[in-house]
DNA sequence: CGCCCGGTTGACTATGGTCAATACGTGTGG
DNA sequence: CCACACGTATTGACCATAGTCAACCGGGCG
């Protein structure tokens, strides 16, 4: 594993107006005035698929937008069982304001772009413009229903419940739309190796391979390649997830 | 069941210089100024235990914080699981800013005292007084690792390390003090049944009996009636927790 | 070519779930 | 005062789901 986090020159320059995350991230809600301010403090940041981002106990210099690829959080048992408890998808938020060590590891799974402000300054920025921790707290109200969301999932359901809520959750996420059973075929690309997927649901890597396996036969799913997942009819897919025909939406 | 809310008489007058939790709570980084506004848009709520507050996609008029007693947020699939994803206690908030619906069933697990704000009022005064979004910011993303504590529990835990990491983290919040393992004897009141700590844990109430009793015989814990738990060592408690020998401590 | 990594599949096992009987404690009514 | 009932908790016997250990497959790369 290679350990160098490289500033990306083809990022170097991009402009906040131009960024695809630019409304859904932590500058949402930022006008023009205030983007100036941050583009000043900005910087880019890339890691490798694979890279270790920050150990859990770890001092982070910085606070970072996920603008490209997929980054996981996790925490680790002494004896090396793993647990992952958020998965980072562009405009994700890394990093918690007022606190230098970050109590989890945080892994690139595929190539990332971070776009990462300097603690200090960025504290400083919350003090005085009040757009920026207003857009945190409603993006930290949603991790955390999304963190129940687990919850239920990994206390509650059945492995081949979990595969398809997994499934399900990253097509939602992926098609940002409103997303409700859309009748017509889907292609759900997950970025992460089935150990991966053990680790987010509570499984070993062999059972997600045997549910992936049944799902399969039966139709529910087909698979290109072993990342990349096609679902002939969603609704079908959701009805392998326990929850409420309607999809489990939250109000 | 009771299905009344009363508006306590007793906690009718209480004023916020004298409160509780005037500290912990939302309220605990408002000034005199400020709290002298809150006084006014609050009021007391009571439910008595076993009582719903409100249930899943139902509207709520208020957001409020638990002044007293103990309340569980819980999720339920279709076929009747349920599986507790927050317990309340007191400072904790209760309602999101900016959505009416809860995405939870809201439960009182003892006698419960709730100061509220309407909504309204509420979200009127985030705007004009930061420090109420602040706070709310800081607690909302404690919840949001206690949640991720929690994924870690549900997700990779041995139901023996389940049931020791409740009593651990019950025992952390009621001593709410810095809570290194002391070495004296502690009392835990836990105020759940083991149904409730079955669906908090995510096992069954019969599984959840099984391994208090053998923590019981195996001198760990030692009950006094069914809901309180006298713990004379804690240390050895926390060693089978799973979590490294620090108490799992965050940072 | 052969190794390595990620994935799949199989045989067996163990942990926790299910179903059922029993115990305990508290409040109610004869 | 005791009998009973109801809700909560404990314990046992049995079973099912997912974990463990191990063999094997297949593609990419040195």
């Amino acid at each position: 594993m290679r350990t160098k986090a490289v500033t990306t020159q083809a990022m170097a320059d991009l402009q906040c107006a131009e960024c695809p995350i630019r409304h859904r991230a932590v500058c949402a809600k930022c006008d023009s005035d205030e983007l100036q301010t941050l583009e000043e403090i900005k910087y880019y940041r890339n890691y490798e698929a694979g890279q270790t981002i920050c150990w859990a106990g770890d001092d982070m210099s910085f606070v970072a937008s996920v603008v490209k690829g997929a980054a996981t959080l996790s925490q680790t048992l002494e004896d090396g069982r793993t647990q992952m408890v958020g998965l980072l998808l562009p405009s994700d938020f890394i990093g918690r304001p007022g606190r230098a060590a970050s109590p989890y590891d945080v892994t690139a799974v595929s190539d990332v772009t971070l776009c990462c402000f300097r603690r200090k300054p960025f504290e400083q920025m919350m003090v005085t413009t009040p757009h920026i921790g207003e857009r945190l707290l409603d993006m930290t109200l949603d991790e955390l229903d999304a963190a129940r969301e687990w919850m239920l999932i990994l206390g509650r359901k059945t492995a081949r419940e979990k595969i398809a809520s997994l499934l399900t959750i990253v097509s939602r996420r992926e098609t940002a739309i409103g997303m409700m059973a859309t009748p017509g075929p889907v292609m759900v690309d997950l970025p992460l190796t089935r150990e991966a997927m053990a680790d987010y649901l509570g499984l070993t890597l062999e059972t997600v391979s045997r549910q992936i396996s049944a799902l399969k036969r039966e139709g529910i799913i087909a698979l290109e390649g072993t990342r990349r997942i096609r679902v002939p009819d969603m609704r079908r897919l959701m009805m392998e997830t326990g929850d409420d025909v309607d999809g489990g939406l939250i109000a």
